[in-house]
DNA sequence: CATGTTTTTTGACTCACATCAAACTCAATT
DNA sequence: AATTGAGTTTGATGTGAGTCAAAAAACATG
């Protein structure tokens, strides 16, 4: 694959990750809000579904606690993990294009949601800054794709691959008020690989290089970022 | 690369071809209604750029004769090609979703094309059924990408997506009414590969092969198809 | 705690496509 | 007809990530 220029990250806007993909996230102030709201809040064990491809489109849903994924099935059976969510975050904007859920989501960990109908979404974004942020793209349906593609279709490689994601999941912690260099991996490798496009065991590879050259210490279900500098030029050293 | 399954091309909504790429293409005799209404046509040589990025979104153009490649230019100079349009379709619809050009469109060969301002778009798509067909999505501004990113995401191979390619090209020139077996190609085997997100190189072995197997006649700047069967199975192998 | 199951890591191997380089084609120009 | 140069073909070689398999670690369960 290719070897390709050394452009910077910041200057490549096909592959600039930090304007394109994080989610719409809620401050805790605002999931305080939302509770004080009186909005309908529900729990789900792990594995279970939040919804499922095909249900009709009728509202979103604000993570409490926990984190989910959400993925596509091909008919063939196969999965295609399109996205994580995790406490803090929007989840269920999957549908707006088409009405429907093309995808399903299912929670990763034991997990809180608090359900946000569309038919009120005018109405609390009034009263959340964030939502309100995110409003005219939800009702104008504009597509939201998360980063997945955008990585797919670009040129990186595995290993680049595997650092943006890092970084991503970095700054979203960021962006919570939460560790940035230390946090829980939820996911699977799998769930990563099929995300990022690669194989669990090239993820597996990238996390054990990552380690050796000092970037990271990865344990099976967490990881700590030593050196964020190195991960992100691990990202620009092509593009 | 992956094996992966043999589901038919048919079934994998994924990587659909036929429904999914077809541009908007006009007929012989609403090609010819577009002179009566006095459109303005325009000359343009082989290289001429018909529009720039970043250019102002103010109308769409409806090739008479000729064909344009599309491409955006990274930063550091890489060129993506992003499509290509023939005598017969419309071009300039990759702005719709921002009100600027995000890539430039140039002439693959001498040219002429009928502009269609923006602003006349809804009195025109009256006159003319395969506008008008097309006429919501232009308005809505939905996003339409054609088949080089589901190509591209997708999990083909290479003989696969030059197979694709071909096929498309077959069908487009069907619908106008030409030979869907023999045909120019305007573009060189760099603009193939790097619609294909493949290496010159490689789309030359791919022709290469196809010939070698019967499947079609290459000469250096147009092509025969000997075996459209031959051809489609080619896709379907895997997908 | 012992046992079985799932997930992760690691290694050896394979393969498709990229890379590098040289030869060839064809059109344009002198 | 000879020259030039861009575009194309072909071959040799390299390499990144997939595949297969087995060991190790983490997790679950009686």
């Amino acid at each position: 694959m290719p070897p390709s220029s050394s452009a910077r990250l910041s200057n490549c806007s096909t592959c600039n990750l930090a304007e394109l993909c994080l989610p719409v996230g809620l401050t805790d102030e605002e999931m305080q809000r939302l509770d004080e709201l009186n909005m309908q809040k529900r729990s789900y064990a792990r594995g279970d579904y939040l919804y499922r491809g095909g249900d009709k489109f009728r509202a979103v849903f604000a993570i409490n606690r926990g984190a989910f994924k959400t993925r596509v099935l091909h008919e063939d059976g196969r999965e295609q993990v399109t996205g994580f969510q995790m406490a803090g975050e929007i989840i269920g904007l999957d549908a707006i294009s088409t009405d429907m859920h093309d995808g399903e989501a299912l929670a990763l960990e034991d997990s809180v949601v608090c359900e946000l109908p569309f038919h009120r979404l005018e109405a609390l974004s009034r009263d959340i800054p964030s939502l309100q942020r995110h409003f005219h793209r939800i009702m104008s349906r504009e597509i939201v794709r998360d980063q997945g593609i955008m990585l797919l279709l670009g040129s990186m490689r595995s290993e680049e691959r595997v650092a943006a994601f890092l970084l991503t999941l970095s700054q979203r912690y960021a962006a919570r008020g939460l560790s940035p260099t230390q946090f829980q991996l939820s996911m699977s490798r799998q769930d990563i690989g099929s995300y990022l496009g690669l194989k669990l065991e090239t993820v597996s590879r990238a996390f054990s290089n990552f380690q050796e050259k000092g970037i990271i210490a990865v344990r099976t279900r967490s990881i700590e970022i030593l050196d964020l500098a190195l991960l992100q030029a691990g990202i620009n050293s092509s593009c």
